[in-house]
DNA sequence: ACTAACGTTCAGCGTTCTCTCAGGTTTCCA
DNA sequence: TGGAAACCTGAGAGAACGCTGAACGTTAGT
């Protein structure tokens, strides 16, 4: 098979190899560039699957990238980046066809799923699946729904990020660092006191619907999703 | 099979000879060095498969360290290694893929044990296989449990650190001073005493469920974990 | 603008764990 | 055989760990 190959475009060189050095251990092939003429040219030559697009960058904007790239008809989906603040209406009229966008600061995992996302909205023929099924519970990453034993469980965004976490790595304990890395945002500063409010909070939600509890406290090391029998 | 090649980095003496001798004895190949820019030069030269990093390095810091690994395309998972007092959640945000942290004082055996599981968790084609096997008793390592003659077993972390160490060792006897510098933290400085109660707490947990002792004690030597044939 | 939902911190609480000690038992050897 | 050394184990103090409800600021939706 061969690997996906995604082109990173940021000038912020700390982002930049975050993304990188990330969608590499994801299993992706990954060109990094730091402005619009780079982007331009790696993408004409590489091909890429995929393009990660920084609104903001230091020659033009990621919008004039992107016209520039489709009147070359290089179709590749793009997964545009900004800033929380920078006028997300102006992104929305300007993503079409496969495109979406996400503001930073974002986490790894989160980028890591959308891309997956898109690749299976544009590729119907992607062997990729969309469903992650463990013991009682699963999830649809397409639709971000929960379900156990076939019943719907309502999460906000962060409980749904930290299940999907714990279910990718199902029966292997996963240490609070681990988990704060993978499901929070790179910048968070916190305690990791949050990982505990958020497993309580999954606990309350999940294990009144589950055979037995699904997420278990290994004292010392972290926390575990482990598989139960179904119903 | 190639040997495990790892890249210590740690400006304390100490510290760096203490993992460098445990982790050749433990099989691996290994390579030390005290400060930021060997660490780069080494990794660049010695391709090595995982580095242990020390966060607070004279020269930079780790996380340089590691940002310029990545930006050589070196993507040999890492394994921080920081002081727990100090400011651990600086580390949020740049371990990527399997990279982990570790907070000093460690365990010789649970930095071993840590080095596996992000291996195994980065190189999923490995032939390692996380669960340890001696007659009557197995561990699996991955989601650190216990079980004798399939009966689940519930031990404390030290308790398991133990059982692992001496079964890791099975039919071999070990010496108080042995299993206290490889299942207690290095800073430890405590009686041995205290080997002779978790040998202790492990028998009254272990024996009922064993057609015979495991757990045999050398007197004036040490102890040693015994296989026995399975029921 | 108002309201609900969400993310985050914190403190109090109960539980579990670590480590030590002391009294008892076994083993070995003079 | 007596006694010392090594070992076993129960009990307990104190600390570490983890859970949870409450509070507060921020964000999102209507």
């Amino acid at each position: 098979m061969e690997p996906i190959k995604v082109l990173v475009v940021d000038d912020e060189p700390n982002i930049r190899d975050l993304l990188a050095s990330g969608l590499r251990f994801a299993g992706f092939s990954v060109l990094a560039v730091a402005n619009g003429n780079d982007a331009v040219a790696a993408a004409e030559k590489g091909k890429p699957d995929l393009i990660l697009l920084d609104v903001m960058l230091p020659d033009m904007s990621g919008f004039s990238v992107t016209k520039k790239l489709r009147s070359m008809d290089i179709m590749a989906p793009v997964l545009f980046l900004t800033a929380r603040d920078e006028v997300e209406d102006k992104i929305t009229g300007l993503t079409v066809g496969g495109d979406d966008y996400m503001t930073k600061p974002f986490s790894l995992d989160e980028i890591i799923a959308r891309i997956h996302a898109i690749l299976r909205r544009t590729k119907q023929a992607s062997v990729e699946k969309s469903i992650i099924e463990v013991g009682e519970v699963s999830i649809d990453e397409d639709a971000h729904e929960v379900f156990v034993n076939g019943e719907s469980v309502e999460l906000s965004p962060t409980e749904y990020k930290l299940l999907r976490f714990l279910m990718e790595n199902a029966n292997r304990v996963l240490s609070k660092a681990q988990i704060l890395d993978h499901v929070w945002e790179y910048d968070f500063n916190g305690e990791m006191g949050i990982v505990e409010s958020y497993v309580s909070y999954l606990r309350k939600k999940l294990d009144p619907l589950t055979s037995e509890p699904v997420l278990l406290t290994k004292r010392g090391h972290g926390y575990m999703f482990k598989s139960t029998k179904k119903k």
